[in-house]
DNA sequence: TGAGAAAATGTACGCGTGTACATAAGAAAT
DNA sequence: ATTTCTTATGTACACGCGTACATTTTCTCA
C-alpha cells in the first residue's frame, strides 16, 4: 500500500555515485566495468530494491520478450485434448523459460478472423507457435502471409503438404501404417479406420499410412470402411452405432486419436463387442486414459512434449540466431501395445 | 521480407494531414473528434497499414495489460492434472480475452526462489493468478508479501486459513461431507479416506469434512483409515496395496482426486476387489476419466471452469474499477452418482 | 455581426531504458 | 615525462505513444 515508489535506474546511479549508463551496463553485464563499481552499483540497486522496467527495456530494444502460443478455443468445446494441448505447452514453456522469454497465450476463437501478422506487427510478441491449424482457406493464408515476411513462426502437429511452411510434426503417415501393419501381422485383415476431418493434415496422413499399409499386404481398402469423426469421444460413440451392424465383417478397427477410440470402445461394448476380444483396437497419441481404461487401449505414441520443445527452439534459433532456413520436421512415433490388440 | 518498415503515429498524422494526437485520439476513441477527420485517419492508417506499437502503449500508460498465471512445474512429473489445469487456464483466458488483456502464462519450478512482487516491480504483469499454492513458509510469505503492498493477485482453490488472502476456492468440506453422507446413507459406514497432502488446503478441507461427516452419523473416525497419497494415480495405486490386507473391514473409500481413485480401483481389483462391488468408491474433481474408466467413477464434481473466470473477474476488478476489498469465495461442488456407489 | 461557449485540433513533454559516441582515467611503452 | 593504447565511465538521445494544456475553429444566441 504504501512502500515506496518503484526505484529508477536513475537512483540507483544517484545513490552509488555514478551515471545512469553504468547501472545499465552492470545488470545487461555488458562493456568493462571496474569491479568495485559493479559492487557499489549492486548495492545501491539492493538497498533501493531496484527492478529494472521490464516494460521499458521492451520499449527501448524493440522487442517485447514474448512468443506468443496460439491454441483454438470454443467454449465448453475441447478441439484438442487436455493432453494434447498440456505436453505441448508445457514443451513450449520449459525452453523458452530458459531463454528468458515469456509465454503468451492466446485463444483463437475459430469463427474470428485470425490476423498473426498483426500480433507482429502491433510488437505484442517476437515470434509465434500456432497449435491446431488447418488446412483451411482463411487459415492458409494468414499462415502464408508469416511466412512470405519471414517472421519467426512455427506450426505444430500440421504440415502444408504444398506449401513450405515450417513446421514441427510428427511421423503420422509411418506411425499408421506401423499400427495397420501390426493388425495384419496379427492375422486381422478387415480393418476398418475411424478418421478425423482432413483439414488437419495428420488426419490424411493417416490414411495415407492406413491405406498403403493394406495394399502391400494385398489388400485393397475400401471407402465404406473408413469413417470421419471429429476427434471428440462423443464422435467415437455415433460412429460406434454405424459400426455395429457391420462388426461381423470387422477384425479390427484404427482410430485416429485416444478420445475417439474410447468413445467407440464405449460404443460398440453396449452393442456386445469388446475390444481386444471381439475385435482388435488400436487409438493414437498414448494419451493417459490409454491405460487407464479397461481393457487397457494399445496406442501410436507421439512425442507431444518433444515437438512443444522443437518448434519453441526453432522459434527462437529464428529469433535469437537469424536462422532463415524453412523446417519441416517430423518426430517419430512408435506404437504401444496394450490389451486392445 | 522487403515489406514498407512499420509505419508509426507520425506517418499516419502526416499522410492524414493532422496531428499525431489526433491519430491517437481515433485509435482511442477519446475526446470529441470531427467525423471527417476520422475517416482521413482510418483511411490513412489503412493505407499505411498501421499499427499502433503494443509496446510503447505499455510503457506510455505504464501498465503491461498482461495478467500472469503462475503454474506449478515439474517436467514429467504433473503436479496438476491436465484436467484441472486446462479447465481453470481456459476459465482465465476467456474473462480476460474479454477484457483485452493478455495471459502470460509462467510456469514456476518448485525448487526455485519465487518472487511473485518482482513480477510486479519489473511491470510484466499488472496482476496475477496463482493456481497450486501450498500451506508452506516460502509460499505463504511471498503471498503475505503480496497481499501486504495491495497488489492485484488472487489464488486459486487454495485458502489459508489464518490469513485473509484473496482467493476462489471450492467447497471442498462440504463437498468431502456429501461424498461421505452419501456412503452412510447407502449403508456403508467403515469408510477409508485416500487424502493428498495436507500443505494443500483442500486436502484438509475434505479431511474436515470426511470426520465430520462420520461424527454427525455417530462414527469415529479411525487415523488408520485416512491415507496420504500425492493426487497421482500411482500414489494411488501404491495405497492400495496397503488397503488390500484391510479390505475385509472396508465398505467404502472416499479419494482426494480421481486420478488417485483410479490408481486405487486398479491395484484393488488387481487383488480382487472390484469398486461398486465389493467396496463402494467416490472420487474427486470429476474429471473426463471419471465416466470412462469401467466402472464409471462416483466423483465430486469442482466447477474449476468457472473459478478460472472468478478469479480473472476479481483481479480485472482490483485493476480496473480499483476495488480493494478481499475476498475469499467459494464455489459449490456436489456429487455426481456413478457406477462406483 | 459579434461575443462567448463549446468543440476540435495542435503542441509539447514524460514514460525508463539501451547504446552510440565522447571523454576521462589508467596502463604500457617509449 | 610524454605518448599511445586500453579500460572505464559519462553524456545525450531515440524508442512510439498518451495526454495535459494551449490554441484554433465552429457553433450558439443575442
Amino acid at each position: 500500500m504504501e512502500g515506496s515508489p518503484l526505484a529508477k535506474r536513475i537512483d540507483v546511479a544517484k545513490l552509488a555515485g555514478v551515471s545512469e549508463a553504468t547501472v545499465s551496463r552492470v545488470f545487461n553485464n555488458v562493456g568493462p566495468i571496474r569491479e568495485e563499481t559493479k559492487q557499489k552499483v549492486v548495492e545501491a540497486a539492493k538497498a533501493l530494491n531496484y527492478q529494472p522496467n521490464a516494460i521499458a527495456q521492451s520499449f527501448a530494444k524493440g522487442k517485447s520478450g514474448n512468443i506468443g502460443v496460439i491454441v483454438p478455443y470454443l467454449p465448453k468445446v475441447h478441439l484438442l485434448s487436455t493432453h494434447y494441448f498440456s505436453e505441448i505447452l508445457s514443451g513450449i514453456g520449459v525452453k523458452l523459460g530458459l531463454h528468458q522469454y515469456n509465454l503468451l497465450l492466446l485463444f483463437q476463437s475459430p469463427h474470428e478472423r485470425k490476423d498473426y501478422v498483426q500480433l507482429f506487427q502491433s510488437q505484442k510478441v517476437d515470434g509465434c507457435i500456432i497449435l491446431g491449424s488447418r488446412n483451411v482457406p482463411g487459415e492458409k493464408e494468414e499462415i502464408a502471409r508469416l511466412h512470405e515476411l519471414g517472421l519467426p513462426y512455427c506450426l505444430v502437429n500440421q504440415t502444408f503438404d504444398d506449401e513450405p511452411f515450417n513446421s514441427i510434426d510428427a511421423k503420422h503417415y509411418e506411425g499408421s501404417f506401423e499400427a495397420v501393419s501390426l493388425f495384419i501381422k496379427k492375422g486381422h485383415k478387415r480393418i476398418a479406420f475411424l478418421n478425423g476431418p482432413l483439414e488437419y493434415s495428420n488426419s490424411s496422413d493417416r490414411l495415407k499410412g492406413y491405406q498403403d499399409a493394406l495394399r502391400q499386404a494385398g489388400i485393397t481398402p475400401k471407402h465404406e470402411w473408413v469413417f470421419e469423426g471429429n476427434y471428440s469421444r462423443t464422435s467415437g460413440l455415433k460412429i460406434a452405432q454405424e459400426l455395429g451392424s457391420m462388426m461381423s465383417k470387422i477384425d479390427a478397427v484404427f482410430a485416429g486419436n485416444d478420445r475417439m477410440a474410447i468413445g467407440l470402445m464405449q460404443g460398440l461394448s453396449k452393442q456386445g463387442f469388446l475390444a481386444g476380444q471381439d475385435y482388435a483396437l488400436i487409438g493414437y497419441d498414448d494419451s493417459d486414459v490409454a491405460s487407464i481404461i479397461h481393457p487397457q487401449l494399445s496406442s501410436v505414441q507421439v512425442p507431444l512434449f518433444e515437438m512443444g520443445q522443437m518448434a519453441a527452439e526453432k522459434v527462437l534459433q529464428a529469433l535469437l540466431e537469424g536462422k532463415t532456413e524453412g523446417y519441416q520436421e517430423r518426430l517419430p512415433v512408435y506404437v504401444v501395445e496394450r490389451d486392445s490388440i
